[in-house]
RNA sequence: GGGCCCGUAGCUCAGUCGGUAGAGCAGGCGGCUCUUAACCGCAAGGUCAGGGGUUCGAAUCCCCUCGGGCCCGCCA
């Protein structure tokens, strides 16, 4: 807000005059305050047109709208529990400190009321004011009362606008994170340890993204910002940890789009001496208890109990292999060539790179044959081998992995495994990924190998983004509304 | 990276065929002792995102740049 608009003149002059007038506009503290929904339920006894003159209580909150009608006033008062009318007479405040503040008083500033619980002849619950108090001047105007900010933009690049303006986004953020201690005491009470690993590391693995590169200068060397946790949490299961969480940042150097962000929330887990078969079990009852959270969170917003519903079992199961077979009319997937398979994903539309693994054809042609068929969640599983380095061989179908991804209508939630744990194996399969690809970005782990040649117990793991669990039980169409301040460029 | 759309007062939005900028809210002044987006009157408020071009004349048409949205591509 490099310029000074005239609004913010008229209100820095209110400042000067409160000043002048031996009155702190920026005051330390409002001791002795209550919930408006405190007042609220004062007032619930009470018949229209009444106060309960024995009974003083102290709110603070910020200005929402003033409403004059000369010698009576109304104002709308906004905490965190709610909102609630104040109104000021000239009989309770006298003549002179009534003028005073309808004269210096705006919408946006922060003031303290001390009142009597009271009930409008209209029925509104209110504060009947005897003193006000000024807690922090606003200099720069509020948006407009009714409509607020409708800039998706400007929404964005300064949420505390959207924020002090919208209820309904302040409702939104608070709901996140206690969804997120939901998922938390989900975890724990199944005896998982949360924990915390390096965001800074020389080699960023565990996924194929670009990864953010920084310098360190006591190392005098390039580090990465992670892109996953998951080479961190197995080294933790090799170190005897047995069940392990972790909720953090992930940074990848990639595109915004609604679905993902270069920053987000990362939830993985993994649990040794269990399957992906157990992992699925976890994460429908996880599901069920985030999406139980929302339902009653939200009691009366549609978009929420439709949205939540979707996310309570049973789920659907589909195949990887049958399911795209069975899309695309193409049979016998797992016997063609890197070259047979290239064609096919270049008929699709695909841009991939020519040297790109058969892994990655393979899901271009799941990303558009079976994706957009998929409209309710379901757990896609059994993917072929070539699609993913650390996941162990299935059991019983040949050339495929023991992994399930979570999808909804709209995006990927989930991704787990029956974690590989032969290091010798996993050698291999990075080699097989690496040769290629030939991008050196996806350099060998050494010390993770060499962890896993300690001995990591049979275990299986699961990673999915916190930010799009939000997105999917709360019905929001776009990432950014789940992140409070999402990047943005300069302007 | 490609395509389509958007950017007008602090905020929400109009602006016709190219004719020189409009409303509501907020703010100012005046009125009103029960309103709920209060109401009534008066006055004020603009680099039409930025730059260039066409034209007698551009918010409007064309080009470039910046920012944003949606779709596609990319992100094992």
């Amino acid at each position: 807000m490099a310029e000074e608009s005239a609004l913010e003149r008229e209100r820095r002059e209110k400042v000067a005059r409160w000043r002048s007038a031996g009155r702190d506009p920026y005051p330390y503290e409002f001791p002795g305050r209550v919930g408006t929904d405190v007042v609220r339920s004062a007032c619930a006894q009470l018949s229209s047109g009444s106060e309960d003159l024995a009974t003083t209580m102290r709110v603070a909150g910020r200005l929402k709208i003033v409403r004059q009608h000369g010698k009576t006033a109304f104002a709308d008062l906004d905490d965190l529990a709610g909102s609630l009318q104040l109104m000021l007479r000239v009989n309770e405040l006298g003549e002179e400190p009534y003028r005073v503040w309808l004269s210096d008083l705006d919408p946006g500033d922060i003031v303290g009321a001390e009142g009597h619980p009271s009930v409008s002849r209209r029925g509104e619950p209110s504060l009947l004011v005897r003193s006000l108090t000024l807690l922090t001047k606003a200099i720069a105007p509020p948006p407009e009362k009714y409509h607020g900010i409708q800039d998706v933009e400007e929404r964005i690049r300064r949420r505390y606008v959207d924020l002090l303006a919208s209820p309904e986004v302040r409702a939104r953020f608070r709901a996140r994170t206690l969804l997120v201690r939901e998922v938390r005491a989900y975890f724990d009470e199944l005896g998982f340890l949360e924990v915390e690993t390096p965001a800074l590391l020389r080699v960023a693995g565990g996924a194929a993204a670009a990864p953010f590169v920084t310098h360190c200068n006591y190392l005098d060397a390039d580090v990465q910002l992670r892109i996953a946790e998951e080479l961190a949490l197995k080294r933790l299961l090799v170190g005897g940890l047995e069940r392990v969480y972790e909720i953090g940042k992930v940074f990848r150097n990639e595109d915004l789009d609604s679905t993902h962000s270069p920053e987000f929330t990362e939830l993985e887990a993994y649990w040794a001496y269990a399957d992906y078969h157990d992992m699925r079990r976890l994460m429908e009852g996880l599901l069920d208890r985030v999406a139980s959270r929302a339902l009653s969170l939200f009691p009366d917003d549609p978009t929420v109990q439709a949205a939540a519903a979707r996310f309570r079992p049973p789920f659907a199961t589909l195949d990887f292999v049958d399911g795209l077979e069975h899309a695309s009319g193409l049979s016998d997937l797992l016997g063609k060539s890197r070259e047979e398979l290239r064609s096919l994903a270049r008929a699709v539309g695909s841009t991939v790179p020519d040297n790109s693994s058969t892994g990655t054809f393979l899901d271009k042609l799941f990303e558009h044959y079976v994706e957009p068929t998929i409209d309710r969640v379901t757990f896609v599983v059994d993917h072929p081998a070539a699609t993913t380095p650390l996941a162990k061989r299935h059991r019983s179908k040949p050339s495929r992995v023991e992994r399930f991804e979570l999808f909804t209508s709209d995006f990927e939630l989930a991704n787990a495994y029956s974690e590989l744990t032969d290091p010798d194996e996993q050698v291999a399969r990075f080699r097989e990924q690496l040769g290629e690809r030939g991008d050196d970005r996806y350099a060998l782990d050494q010390d993770f190998v060499d962890a896993l040649k300690f001995g990591m117990p049979p275990a299986t793991g699961v990673g999915f983004g916190v930010d799009r669990l939000i997105m999917g039980v709360l019905g929001i169409p776009s990432i950014k509304e789940t992140i409070l301040f999402p990047l943005v460029r300069d302007r």
